[in-house]
DNA sequence: CCAAAAGTGTTAACAGTACACCCATGC
DNA sequence: GCATGGGTGTACTGTTAACACTTTTGG
């Protein structure tokens, strides 16, 4: 339980936090970064990274909620802004989420290049680790509810903003690595002729450029061009 | 200044607030309701309806947002939740957005069906009119700021959620009116003949259904078929 | 009859889909 | 050679876009 001292004036005031769902593109499909609580309430149970707004009333009112949500995301992956698409999803307030009194999260979603990222344990987290989309159990809070949202999103979204598959993808990528981003984050296969029609687009339109070199190849079949996102 | 007491733990808590978006369709387009403040800061400037969300840390821990939402709504409009397209924007927590302190908001849009509602003046607010959107000047706070989101995500929205659009329409429409709605949001004119086959469309799958009624004659012109969202 | 608004039909262009095929590389 | 992944071509289909046309009403 939180306590709270009564306010001097009409209203009461919540407590605002971030939460961070931060996906990234893993061996076996979508991966989200968790982290193991290490107090109460709901030690040992695992949950999504976050923390609270730093806030103020006098005439630095302290940080604005998209750098409180770059912070938690550099905390926890040290990784800088501009490699990871990082907007914000929306708030989940509802009375009774957080047993230790009024929180209201404001939830984000990073989608990052990669999941081999060296995780820090935070302050307050025994354990940090990256799991499978499929895998995720029950979760702290409403922190299920809120990677529901999250994961619903990022199907829409992948459909009209380039970024997102963009920020899922290695700065230098192949066709076939967008291809695949994209068949997990559709859910269906996709023929590779019909996407490179559609990638011959992008390309027309300056959303890709092509690097000009080619991937080093890996093992048997033939080297892929390699490209970047304008 | 809101003055604020020193709390007992660690961090500082931010006032939270919602903010509303009400669009209706008008005679000359869409319109946007707004309040004349009545008190500091900004009085006597225009701005977005809302309110502070009640909260409370103990077992009952105050009105979810969404119901904070619905509660400024059915005040400065008198609508209940059944007729109107009430959802979550995004938060806004920019540092120094209200000079009295740190306010955090969430901002709301709804849209309901006409703009010919009694609109209350609420306790704060000196006088509260529709707005053509054309034409709505400089606001109060970052409200400038969130009527532009609120566009945004409203001309986005209108593509692939049909309710949208039948949020801004009477309860029966004719499609001439609905067609007139999506000319509008869309920016763009919508060919007659093109519409009625996307329309079929959605009378096939059940999305809205024939009342069997045709629209009372109002000038010339053949009278039209009356529907309804299903 | 005429203007205005509703409603229908026809055609061409475009985008999406399915599928067959060729190319370069490691083993 | 052959399996594997990259890359190309083609025919079919459904959707969209443009535009001409007919129908029903008020004046």
């Amino acid at each position: 339980m939180i306590t709270t001292p009564r306010h001097a004036y009409a209203h009461a005031r919540p407590a605002v936090a971030v939460d961070m769902v931060i996906i990234a593109m893993g061996e076996g499909g979508l991966e989200l970064l968790l982290i193991k609580r290490g107090e109460p309430p709901h030690r040992g149970r695992w949950a999504l990274p976050g923390g609270f707004v730093r806030v103020r009333d006098d005439g630095d009112q302290g940080e604005d909620l998209d750098a409180a949500a770059a912070r938690e995301l550099r905390e926890e992956t040290g990784l800088a802004l501009r490699d990871v698409y990082l907007q914000q999803l929306r708030a989940f307030g509802r009375p009774g989420r957080d047993p230790r009194g009024r929180v209201i999260s404001i939830a984000y979603f990073a989608l990052v290049p990669g999941d081999r990222l060296v995780v820090r344990s935070g302050s307050d987290a025994a354990d940090a680790r990256w799991v499978g989309l499929e895998r995720v159990g029950r979760l702290a809070f409403d922190h299920n509810e809120i990677v529901a949202f999250a994961v619903a999103e990022l199907e829409r979204r992948v459909q009209y903003d380039p970024r997102v598959a963009a920020s899922l993808v290695p700065a230098a990528f192949t066709k076939g690595e967008l291809r695949r981003v994209v068949e997990v984050l559709s859910g269906a296969a996709q023929d590779a002729s019909n996407f490179n029609k559609r990638f011959a687009r992008m390309l027309e339109d300056g959303l890709v450029v092509a690097l000009g070199r080619q991937r080093t190849a890996a093992g048997p079949g033939r080297p892929a061009e390699l490209f970047r996102f304008a």
